[in-house]
DNA sequence: CGGTTCGTCTGCCCTCGGCAGAACGCCTCC
DNA sequence: GGAGGCGTTCTGCCGAGGGCAGACGAACCG
């Protein structure tokens, strides 16, 4: 469980709970926050699903954070490695994608500004 | 229309209806027939389609045969290209990805009988 | 027949995927 | 306090493959 409450004290909200502020987030940044909230859930570390996914945990950390671009045998294999495959990823990566454009209107709204007043303050 | 004429005699209905043996079809391969369909459902040619999303069309074929894995900006700027956006993407590869596993029982079905004598025909 | 259009093949430059080692932050123990 | 362990991210780098231009093949038309 500490190692849970180190996660939530990672750098901000904007690793796990924001993804980019371009109008429509990108695949790569909506598919990696969607396999690090699978494997969290399945209170897993990065170096137990990369080594199950046959790969390195630096390289399973940089995918979770849409900083790479997974070829597709990639993530076949993380999904693999946490017991789920290409449909639920790609329909949960559509859920996720409409409760984005769901909760980015043209005004903003509360908890919208509020995030933004903790990344202004962060940076 | 005979350009459609023309598509319909390439080498095989693997191109455009039958996906990967695999247990479960890459991302790149279900993402590149959805882009194909869509492309051909506006009735654009590589070339128009290509130029809207500036890449290459030679380039824009190798991905929607699944032989290239583009990155999320150039799924972006196809998506674009077509008039259509991720979220709506992401949704028809997953009706498309659930289609492929109803239609890939542990018994053939006939029309999966008929397809693989095809494409022992074609090999 | 030659010309045109469309899609695919091929070779190649250069970007970036994927890794190993280093660094960092946090926690526990003595 | 320091040492050690754990989990994650940073950094540098080799080689795989993204993306392109030119060539080629098939189909169609006059």
């Amino acid at each position: 469980m500490s190692e849970n409450a180190r996660i939530y004290q990672l750098p901000g909200p904007r690793g796990l709970d924001r993804l980019d502020h371009r109008p429509e987030p990108l695949w790569r940044e909506v598919l990696g926050h969607r396999l690090r909230r699978l494997r969290l859930h399945r209170g897993e570390t990065l170096l137990e699903t990369a080594a199950a996914a046959g790969i390195s945990p630096q390289y399973l950390s940089e995918i979770e954070r849409g900083r790479k671009e997974p070829s597709s045998e990639m993530i076949a294999a993380v999904a693999g490695a946490l017991d789920t495959d290409l449909l639920d990823l790609t329909e949960q990566v559509t859920a996720e994608l409409r409760r984005e454009s769901r909760a980015a209107p043209l005004e903003p709204t509360p908890s919208r500004a509020t995030t933004q007043a903790m990344l202004a303050l962060a940076a």
